[in-house]
DNA sequence: ACCTGAACACCGTTCAAGT
DNA sequence: ACCTGAACACCGTTCAAGT
Protein backbone atom coordinates (compact mmCIF):
# COMPACT_ATOMS: atom_id res chain seq x y z
CA UNK A 1 0.00 0.00 0.00
CA UNK A 2 3.09 2.36 0.46
CA UNK A 3 3.42 4.27 -2.64
CA UNK A 4 2.88 1.20 -5.29
CA UNK A 5 1.43 3.46 -7.61
CA UNK A 6 3.20 6.48 -9.63
CA UNK A 7 5.76 3.42 -11.31
CA UNK A 8 8.58 5.42 -12.80
CA UNK A 9 11.10 4.57 -15.66
CA UNK A 10 13.52 2.08 -13.52
CA UNK A 11 10.25 -0.26 -12.59
CA UNK A 12 9.74 -0.89 -16.16
CA UNK A 13 13.10 -1.50 -17.34
CA UNK A 14 13.31 -3.79 -14.21
CA UNK A 15 10.22 -5.45 -15.73
CA UNK A 16 11.75 -5.69 -19.02
CA UNK A 17 14.76 -7.28 -17.76
CA UNK A 18 12.68 -9.95 -16.01
CA UNK A 19 10.74 -10.32 -19.25
CA UNK A 20 13.66 -10.65 -20.95
CA UNK A 21 15.37 -13.25 -18.87
CA UNK A 22 12.64 -15.62 -19.04
CA UNK A 23 11.40 -15.72 -22.33
CA UNK A 24 14.45 -13.60 -24.38
CA UNK A 25 14.13 -10.41 -25.92
CA UNK A 26 12.56 -11.40 -28.83
CA UNK A 27 9.47 -12.41 -26.83
CA UNK A 28 9.43 -9.17 -25.19
CA UNK A 29 6.28 -7.26 -26.11
CA UNK A 30 4.63 -4.09 -24.38
CA UNK A 31 1.81 -6.28 -22.92
CA UNK A 32 3.32 -8.54 -21.22
CA UNK A 33 6.09 -5.94 -19.28
CA UNK A 34 2.78 -4.23 -18.64
CA UNK A 35 0.61 -7.17 -17.46
CA UNK A 36 4.02 -8.13 -14.86
CA UNK A 37 3.36 -4.87 -13.22
CA UNK A 38 -0.20 -5.61 -13.46
CA UNK A 39 -0.89 -2.37 -15.41
CA UNK A 40 -2.56 -0.89 -18.80
CA UNK A 41 -0.15 -1.44 -21.46
CA UNK A 42 -1.04 1.73 -22.66
CA UNK A 43 0.70 3.10 -18.93
CA UNK A 44 4.01 2.50 -20.76
CA UNK A 45 3.64 5.05 -23.16
CA UNK A 46 3.90 8.20 -21.38
CA UNK A 47 7.46 6.82 -20.27
CA UNK A 48 8.76 5.40 -23.45
CA UNK A 49 6.68 6.18 -27.15
CA UNK A 50 8.03 3.28 -28.60
CA UNK A 51 9.31 -0.07 -27.74
CA UNK A 52 12.36 0.36 -29.14
CA UNK A 53 12.68 3.43 -26.48
CA UNK A 54 12.09 0.62 -23.90
CA UNK A 55 14.62 -2.22 -25.11
CA UNK A 56 17.54 0.88 -25.33
CA UNK A 57 16.79 1.62 -21.70
CA UNK A 58 17.01 -1.94 -21.07
CA UNK A 59 20.28 -2.45 -22.68
CA UNK A 60 21.48 0.48 -21.25
CA UNK A 61 20.75 -1.26 -17.64
CA UNK A 62 22.13 -4.44 -19.21
CA UNK A 63 25.57 -3.73 -20.37
CA UNK A 64 25.61 -1.43 -16.59
CA UNK A 65 24.68 -4.96 -14.83
CA UNK A 66 27.35 -7.03 -16.96
CA UNK A 67 30.25 -4.69 -15.63
CA UNK A 68 32.87 -6.09 -18.06
CA UNK A 69 35.35 -3.84 -17.14
CA UNK A 70 38.21 -5.46 -15.18
CA UNK A 71 39.56 -3.45 -12.86
CA UNK A 72 42.92 -5.41 -11.78
CA UNK A 73 45.91 -3.93 -12.60
CA UNK A 74 46.51 -7.12 -15.27
CA UNK A 75 48.56 -7.20 -18.33
CA UNK A 76 46.61 -5.44 -21.42
CA UNK A 77 46.85 -8.49 -23.21
CA UNK A 78 45.12 -10.36 -20.31
CA UNK A 79 42.61 -7.33 -19.67
CA UNK A 80 41.48 -7.52 -22.81
CA UNK A 81 40.65 -11.04 -22.54
CA UNK A 82 39.01 -10.44 -19.67
CA UNK A 83 36.76 -7.84 -20.99
CA UNK A 84 35.87 -9.62 -23.89
CA UNK A 85 34.98 -12.66 -22.33
CA UNK A 86 32.94 -10.44 -19.92
CA UNK A 87 31.56 -9.24 -23.08
CA UNK A 88 30.70 -12.83 -24.34
CA UNK A 89 29.59 -14.53 -21.34
CA UNK A 90 27.13 -11.87 -20.85
CA UNK A 91 25.57 -12.05 -24.56
CA UNK A 92 25.60 -15.54 -24.43
CA UNK A 93 23.28 -15.45 -21.34
CA UNK A 94 20.98 -13.24 -23.37
CA UNK A 95 22.03 -14.01 -27.26
CA UNK A 96 18.58 -12.16 -27.97
CA UNK A 97 20.44 -8.80 -27.57
CA UNK A 98 22.88 -9.46 -30.44
CA UNK A 99 20.41 -8.19 -33.35
CA UNK A 100 19.89 -5.08 -31.10
CA UNK A 101 23.02 -3.97 -30.76
CA UNK A 102 23.69 -2.23 -33.99
CA UNK A 103 20.17 -0.90 -34.10
CA UNK A 104 19.87 0.67 -30.59
CA UNK A 105 20.97 3.75 -29.75
CA UNK A 106 24.58 4.56 -28.55
CA UNK A 107 24.11 4.96 -24.85
CA UNK A 108 26.08 6.27 -21.58
CA UNK A 109 27.07 2.47 -20.59
CA UNK A 110 28.19 1.92 -24.15
CA UNK A 111 30.26 4.74 -23.53
CA UNK A 112 31.93 4.52 -20.65
CA UNK A 113 33.08 0.66 -21.41
CA UNK A 114 34.41 2.27 -24.95
CA UNK A 115 36.81 5.06 -22.81
CA UNK A 116 37.82 2.41 -20.04
CA UNK A 117 38.76 0.30 -22.59
CA UNK A 118 40.63 2.97 -25.14
CA UNK A 119 41.88 4.27 -21.86
CA UNK A 120 43.68 1.20 -20.75
CA UNK A 121 45.14 0.76 -23.98
CA UNK A 122 46.60 4.02 -23.82
CA UNK A 123 48.26 3.36 -20.47
CA UNK A 124 50.01 0.10 -22.31
CA UNK A 125 51.09 2.32 -24.98
CA UNK A 126 48.84 1.92 -28.13
CA UNK A 127 47.87 5.93 -29.52
CA UNK A 128 44.33 6.63 -29.79
CA UNK A 129 43.59 5.82 -32.78
CA UNK A 130 45.32 1.95 -32.46
CA UNK A 131 43.43 1.65 -29.33
CA UNK A 132 39.80 2.37 -31.32
CA UNK A 133 40.95 0.28 -33.70
CA UNK A 134 41.71 -2.38 -30.98
CA UNK A 135 38.45 -1.60 -29.39
CA UNK A 136 36.27 -2.11 -32.36
CA UNK A 137 38.08 -5.36 -33.25
CA UNK A 138 37.68 -7.19 -30.39
CA UNK A 139 33.43 -5.80 -30.33
CA UNK A 140 33.33 -7.24 -33.85
CA UNK A 141 34.81 -10.34 -33.14
CA UNK A 142 32.81 -10.64 -29.66
CA UNK A 143 29.34 -10.10 -31.32
CA UNK A 144 30.82 -12.23 -34.57
CA UNK A 145 31.63 -15.24 -32.11
CA UNK A 146 28.13 -14.86 -29.93
CA UNK A 147 26.19 -15.01 -33.27
CA UNK A 148 28.09 -17.73 -34.50
CA UNK A 149 27.76 -19.44 -31.10
CA UNK A 150 24.21 -19.25 -31.33
CA UNK A 151 23.45 -21.80 -33.86
CA UNK A 152 24.96 -24.46 -31.38
CA UNK A 153 22.71 -23.82 -28.54
CA UNK A 154 18.61 -23.78 -28.07
CA UNK A 155 17.08 -21.05 -26.37
CA UNK A 156 16.68 -21.60 -22.49
CA UNK A 157 12.81 -21.80 -22.83
CA UNK A 158 12.16 -21.01 -19.28
CA UNK A 159 8.43 -22.39 -18.39
CA UNK A 160 5.78 -20.06 -19.75
CA UNK A 161 4.68 -18.46 -16.20
CA UNK A 162 1.19 -17.52 -16.18
CA UNK A 163 -0.55 -17.67 -19.92
CA UNK A 164 -1.24 -20.67 -21.96
CA UNK A 165 1.83 -22.51 -24.44
CA UNK A 166 2.87 -20.09 -27.16
CA UNK A 167 1.94 -22.32 -30.21
CA UNK A 168 3.63 -20.15 -32.07
CA UNK A 169 7.12 -21.37 -31.39
CA UNK A 170 6.30 -25.15 -30.67
CA UNK A 171 7.64 -26.58 -33.69
CA UNK A 172 10.56 -24.41 -34.23
CA UNK A 173 12.50 -25.54 -31.37
CA UNK A 174 14.46 -28.33 -32.24
CA UNK A 175 15.87 -26.60 -34.90
CA UNK A 176 19.50 -25.37 -35.97
CA UNK A 177 22.13 -27.68 -37.46
CA UNK A 178 19.42 -30.35 -38.89
CA UNK A 179 22.28 -30.37 -41.35
CA UNK A 180 24.71 -31.54 -39.12
CA UNK A 181 25.72 -34.92 -40.00
CA UNK A 182 26.55 -33.51 -43.85
CA UNK A 183 28.99 -31.62 -42.65
CA UNK A 184 32.42 -32.50 -42.81
CA UNK A 185 33.82 -33.78 -39.16
CA UNK A 186 36.53 -31.47 -38.79
CA UNK A 187 34.00 -28.48 -39.28
CA UNK A 188 31.57 -29.61 -37.07
CA UNK A 189 34.27 -30.05 -34.05
CA UNK A 190 35.71 -26.99 -34.75
CA UNK A 191 31.65 -25.13 -34.45
CA UNK A 192 31.55 -26.88 -30.87
CA UNK A 193 35.15 -24.94 -29.69
CA UNK A 194 34.56 -22.04 -27.80
CA UNK A 195 33.54 -19.26 -30.15
CA UNK A 196 35.23 -16.49 -28.58
CA UNK A 197 38.53 -18.62 -28.65
CA UNK A 198 39.16 -18.66 -32.64
CA UNK A 199 38.77 -14.85 -33.62
CA UNK A 200 40.07 -13.06 -30.56
CA UNK A 201 43.31 -14.48 -29.99
CA UNK A 202 43.95 -13.30 -33.68
CA UNK A 203 43.67 -9.94 -33.04
CA UNK A 204 45.42 -9.96 -29.69
CA UNK A 205 48.55 -11.59 -31.64
CA UNK A 206 48.15 -8.82 -34.13
CA UNK A 207 48.06 -6.01 -31.71
CA UNK A 208 51.14 -7.26 -29.67
CA UNK A 209 53.17 -7.32 -32.82
CA UNK A 210 52.13 -3.66 -33.75
CA UNK A 211 53.31 -2.43 -29.99
CA UNK A 212 56.43 -4.09 -30.24
CA UNK A 213 56.83 -2.55 -34.05
CA UNK A 214 56.24 0.86 -32.61
CA UNK A 215 58.93 0.16 -29.86
CA UNK A 216 62.30 -0.63 -32.11
CA UNK B 1 -2.88 -20.38 -69.35
CA UNK B 2 0.49 -22.13 -69.77
CA UNK B 3 1.12 -24.28 -66.38
CA UNK B 4 0.93 -20.46 -64.00
CA UNK B 5 -0.30 -23.16 -60.78
CA UNK B 6 1.30 -26.15 -59.30
CA UNK B 7 3.74 -23.32 -57.47
CA UNK B 8 6.73 -25.01 -56.36
CA UNK B 9 9.26 -24.01 -53.63
CA UNK B 10 11.49 -22.32 -56.00
CA UNK B 11 8.73 -19.75 -56.89
CA UNK B 12 7.97 -19.33 -52.74
CA UNK B 13 12.03 -18.63 -52.36
CA UNK B 14 12.29 -16.52 -55.33
CA UNK B 15 9.19 -13.91 -54.22
CA UNK B 16 10.20 -14.40 -50.49
CA UNK B 17 13.90 -12.69 -52.28
CA UNK B 18 11.88 -10.00 -53.68
CA UNK B 19 10.13 -9.47 -50.78
CA UNK B 20 13.36 -9.25 -48.21
CA UNK B 21 14.59 -6.66 -50.93
CA UNK B 22 11.81 -4.55 -50.97
CA UNK B 23 10.85 -4.68 -47.01
CA UNK B 24 13.59 -6.51 -45.41
CA UNK B 25 13.44 -9.87 -44.02
CA UNK B 26 12.10 -8.54 -40.61
CA UNK B 27 9.00 -7.68 -42.37
CA UNK B 28 8.83 -10.40 -44.16
CA UNK B 29 5.53 -12.22 -43.83
CA UNK B 30 3.97 -15.60 -44.72
CA UNK B 31 1.07 -13.17 -45.49
CA UNK B 32 3.29 -10.76 -48.12
CA UNK B 33 5.00 -13.46 -49.70
CA UNK B 34 1.69 -15.37 -50.31
CA UNK B 35 -0.14 -12.27 -52.01
CA UNK B 36 2.53 -11.86 -54.20
CA UNK B 37 2.06 -14.74 -55.96
CA UNK B 38 -1.80 -14.29 -55.54
CA UNK B 39 -1.72 -17.31 -53.67
CA UNK B 40 -3.82 -17.89 -49.84
CA UNK B 41 -0.92 -17.81 -47.14
CA UNK B 42 -1.64 -21.30 -45.98
CA UNK B 43 -0.68 -22.31 -49.83
CA UNK B 44 3.15 -22.11 -48.98
CA UNK B 45 2.74 -24.23 -45.83
CA UNK B 46 2.65 -27.80 -47.62
CA UNK B 47 6.55 -26.63 -49.34
CA UNK B 48 7.46 -24.96 -46.08
CA UNK B 49 6.26 -26.26 -42.57
CA UNK B 50 7.48 -23.31 -40.80
CA UNK B 51 8.22 -19.24 -41.67
CA UNK B 52 11.54 -20.56 -40.66
CA UNK B 53 11.87 -23.21 -43.16
CA UNK B 54 11.06 -20.27 -46.01
CA UNK B 55 13.80 -18.26 -44.88
CA UNK B 56 15.96 -20.62 -44.45
CA UNK B 57 15.67 -21.71 -47.83
CA UNK B 58 15.83 -18.13 -49.08
CA UNK B 59 19.12 -17.80 -47.50
CA UNK B 60 20.26 -20.56 -48.66
CA UNK B 61 19.48 -19.07 -52.10
CA UNK B 62 21.11 -15.49 -51.14
CA UNK B 63 24.54 -17.04 -49.99
CA UNK B 64 24.24 -18.78 -53.55
CA UNK B 65 23.47 -15.64 -55.54
CA UNK B 66 26.36 -13.77 -53.41
CA UNK B 67 29.05 -15.35 -55.16
CA UNK B 68 31.21 -14.26 -52.30
CA UNK B 69 34.29 -17.11 -53.54
CA UNK B 70 36.73 -15.25 -55.59
CA UNK B 71 37.82 -17.63 -58.47
CA UNK B 72 41.06 -15.51 -59.58
CA UNK B 73 44.13 -16.36 -58.37
CA UNK B 74 45.15 -14.01 -56.14
CA UNK B 75 47.67 -13.79 -53.24
CA UNK B 76 45.88 -15.32 -50.29
CA UNK B 77 45.78 -12.18 -48.24
CA UNK B 78 44.10 -10.13 -50.99
CA UNK B 79 42.13 -13.68 -51.80
CA UNK B 80 40.36 -13.45 -48.06
CA UNK B 81 40.12 -10.01 -48.26
CA UNK B 82 38.09 -10.07 -51.80
CA UNK B 83 35.94 -13.17 -49.76
CA UNK B 84 35.40 -10.71 -46.80
CA UNK B 85 34.53 -7.96 -48.58
CA UNK B 86 32.26 -9.87 -50.56
CA UNK B 87 30.35 -11.09 -47.76
CA UNK B 88 30.49 -7.85 -45.82
CA UNK B 89 28.71 -6.37 -48.77
CA UNK B 90 26.33 -8.88 -49.32
CA UNK B 91 25.19 -8.33 -45.52
CA UNK B 92 24.86 -4.73 -45.93
CA UNK B 93 22.90 -5.11 -48.59
CA UNK B 94 20.49 -7.09 -46.52
CA UNK B 95 21.12 -6.51 -43.06
CA UNK B 96 18.33 -8.18 -41.58
CA UNK B 97 19.98 -11.39 -42.50
CA UNK B 98 22.26 -10.87 -39.81
CA UNK B 99 20.36 -11.75 -36.90
CA UNK B 100 19.26 -14.81 -38.42
CA UNK B 101 22.68 -16.05 -39.59
CA UNK B 102 22.93 -18.04 -36.11
CA UNK B 103 19.68 -19.29 -35.62
CA UNK B 104 19.12 -20.80 -39.20
CA UNK B 105 20.16 -24.19 -40.15
CA UNK B 106 23.43 -24.57 -42.06
CA UNK B 107 22.92 -25.14 -45.49
CA UNK B 108 24.27 -26.65 -48.41
CA UNK B 109 25.78 -23.14 -49.46
CA UNK B 110 27.27 -22.17 -46.53
CA UNK B 111 29.59 -25.56 -46.65
CA UNK B 112 30.74 -24.93 -50.04
CA UNK B 113 32.01 -21.49 -49.08
CA UNK B 114 33.58 -22.84 -45.88
CA UNK B 115 35.48 -25.50 -48.13
CA UNK B 116 36.45 -23.17 -51.12
CA UNK B 117 38.20 -20.78 -48.18
CA UNK B 118 39.87 -23.86 -46.19
CA UNK B 119 41.08 -25.44 -49.81
CA UNK B 120 42.49 -21.88 -50.93
CA UNK B 121 44.57 -21.38 -47.17
CA UNK B 122 45.69 -24.99 -47.79
CA UNK B 123 47.30 -24.19 -50.66
CA UNK B 124 48.98 -21.08 -49.39
CA UNK B 125 50.66 -23.18 -46.39
CA UNK B 126 48.05 -23.16 -43.94
CA UNK B 127 47.20 -26.32 -41.78
CA UNK B 128 43.73 -27.29 -41.91
CA UNK B 129 43.64 -26.09 -38.30
CA UNK B 130 44.73 -22.89 -38.84
CA UNK B 131 42.46 -22.68 -41.91
CA UNK B 132 39.30 -23.37 -40.53
CA UNK B 133 40.42 -20.60 -37.67
CA UNK B 134 41.13 -18.38 -40.18
CA UNK B 135 37.83 -18.54 -41.80
CA UNK B 136 35.59 -18.46 -38.58
CA UNK B 137 37.80 -16.04 -37.39
CA UNK B 138 36.82 -13.44 -40.86
CA UNK B 139 33.36 -14.73 -40.18
CA UNK B 140 33.01 -13.33 -37.12
CA UNK B 141 34.70 -9.62 -38.06
CA UNK B 142 32.86 -9.57 -40.92
CA UNK B 143 29.65 -10.41 -38.90
CA UNK B 144 30.80 -8.08 -35.85
CA UNK B 145 31.41 -5.34 -38.94
CA UNK B 146 27.64 -5.72 -40.44
CA UNK B 147 25.97 -5.70 -36.87
CA UNK B 148 28.06 -2.35 -35.79
CA UNK B 149 27.34 -1.08 -39.27
CA UNK B 150 23.22 -1.12 -38.66
CA UNK B 151 23.60 1.74 -36.35
CA UNK B 152 24.56 4.04 -38.92
CA UNK B 153 22.23 3.90 -42.05
CA UNK B 154 18.57 3.54 -41.54
CA UNK B 155 16.54 0.56 -43.63
CA UNK B 156 16.38 1.40 -47.17
CA UNK B 157 12.50 1.65 -46.69
CA UNK B 158 11.62 1.24 -50.32
CA UNK B 159 7.66 2.22 -51.26
CA UNK B 160 5.41 0.26 -49.35
CA UNK B 161 3.64 -0.96 -52.36
CA UNK B 162 0.16 -1.68 -52.27
CA UNK B 163 -1.15 -1.73 -49.08
CA UNK B 164 -1.45 1.26 -46.52
CA UNK B 165 1.75 2.17 -45.34
CA UNK B 166 2.86 0.68 -42.34
CA UNK B 167 2.04 2.66 -39.30
CA UNK B 168 4.04 0.44 -36.88
CA UNK B 169 7.21 1.95 -38.09
CA UNK B 170 6.24 5.23 -38.73
CA UNK B 171 7.80 6.27 -35.53
CA UNK B 172 11.22 4.57 -35.28
CA UNK B 173 12.57 5.37 -38.35
CA UNK B 174 15.02 8.03 -37.45
CA UNK B 175 15.96 6.01 -34.31
CA UNK B 176 20.03 5.00 -33.67
CA UNK B 177 22.64 7.50 -32.79
CA UNK B 178 20.25 9.86 -31.17
CA UNK B 179 22.96 10.48 -28.39
CA UNK B 180 25.49 10.64 -31.30
CA UNK B 181 26.64 14.41 -30.09
CA UNK B 182 27.28 13.09 -26.68
CA UNK B 183 29.91 10.97 -28.04
CA UNK B 184 33.59 11.91 -28.17
CA UNK B 185 34.38 13.07 -31.94
CA UNK B 186 36.96 11.04 -32.28
CA UNK B 187 34.68 7.41 -31.25
CA UNK B 188 31.87 9.15 -33.48
CA UNK B 189 34.46 9.58 -37.03
CA UNK B 190 35.87 6.27 -36.01
CA UNK B 191 32.40 4.55 -36.22
CA UNK B 192 31.53 6.63 -39.92
CA UNK B 193 35.05 4.65 -41.02
CA UNK B 194 34.41 1.31 -43.06
CA UNK B 195 33.60 -1.21 -40.27
CA UNK B 196 35.65 -4.28 -42.52
CA UNK B 197 38.52 -2.27 -42.55
CA UNK B 198 38.63 -2.30 -38.90
CA UNK B 199 38.98 -5.78 -37.73
CA UNK B 200 39.95 -8.00 -40.91
CA UNK B 201 43.59 -5.96 -41.15
CA UNK B 202 44.23 -7.26 -37.94
CA UNK B 203 43.17 -10.98 -38.41
CA UNK B 204 45.23 -11.25 -41.71
CA UNK B 205 48.07 -9.38 -39.86
CA UNK B 206 47.99 -12.31 -37.73
CA UNK B 207 47.91 -14.92 -39.86
CA UNK B 208 51.02 -13.86 -41.55
CA UNK B 209 53.29 -13.69 -38.83
CA UNK B 210 51.62 -17.45 -38.23
CA UNK B 211 53.07 -18.46 -41.67
CA UNK B 212 56.44 -17.02 -41.53
CA UNK B 213 56.81 -18.60 -38.47
CA UNK B 214 55.91 -21.85 -39.54
CA UNK B 215 57.71 -21.38 -42.55
CA UNK B 216 61.28 -21.00 -40.50
C1' DA C 1 -1.22 -33.21 -54.25
C1' DC C 2 -2.22 -28.61 -53.85
C1' DC C 3 -5.00 -24.86 -52.40
C1' DT C 4 -8.73 -22.15 -49.54
C1' DG C 5 -11.49 -19.57 -45.56
C1' DA C 6 -12.33 -18.94 -41.15
C1' DA C 7 -10.57 -18.86 -36.80
C1' DC C 8 -7.21 -18.52 -32.65
C1' DA C 9 -4.10 -16.23 -29.99
C1' DC C 10 -1.10 -13.01 -30.37
C1' DC C 11 1.46 -8.16 -31.90
C1' DG C 12 2.63 -2.36 -31.70
C1' DT C 13 0.30 1.63 -31.60
C1' DT C 14 -3.57 5.33 -31.69
C1' DC C 15 -7.27 7.69 -29.79
C1' DA C 16 -10.63 9.50 -26.76
C1' DA C 17 -11.57 9.33 -22.19
C1' DG C 18 -11.08 9.00 -17.28
C1' DT C 19 -8.74 10.55 -12.33
C1' DA D 1 0.61 13.65 -14.72
C1' DC D 2 -0.58 9.08 -15.06
C1' DC D 3 -3.55 5.44 -16.34
C1' DT D 4 -7.53 2.87 -18.99
C1' DG D 5 -10.58 0.36 -22.78
C1' DA D 6 -11.63 -0.23 -27.16
C1' DA D 7 -10.12 -0.38 -31.63
C1' DC D 8 -7.01 -0.79 -35.95
C1' DA D 9 -4.12 -3.19 -38.78
C1' DC D 10 -1.22 -6.52 -38.56
C1' DC D 11 1.24 -11.44 -37.19
C1' DG D 12 2.21 -17.26 -37.42
C1' DT D 13 -0.24 -21.19 -37.40
C1' DT D 14 -4.21 -24.77 -37.10
C1' DC D 15 -8.08 -27.00 -38.79
C1' DA D 16 -11.67 -28.70 -41.63
C1' DA D 17 -12.84 -28.49 -46.15
C1' DG D 18 -12.59 -28.16 -51.09
C1' DT D 19 -10.57 -29.80 -56.19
Amino acid sequence: MAGRSALNRGAYVEAALEVIAQVGVDKLSMRNVASRLRVSPMAMYKHFPTKDDLLAASLEEFIARANVVPDTTLPWEQWVEHAAAGMYEALCRELSWVPLLGSLRVGEQAITVTEAFVARLREAGFTVEQALQAYFAVIQVVVGAVCLRSSLDARPTAEPGSSGEDSRTAKTDNRSLQAADSIPGELRSFLKRDQIAIGLPLIIDALRVKLEEART
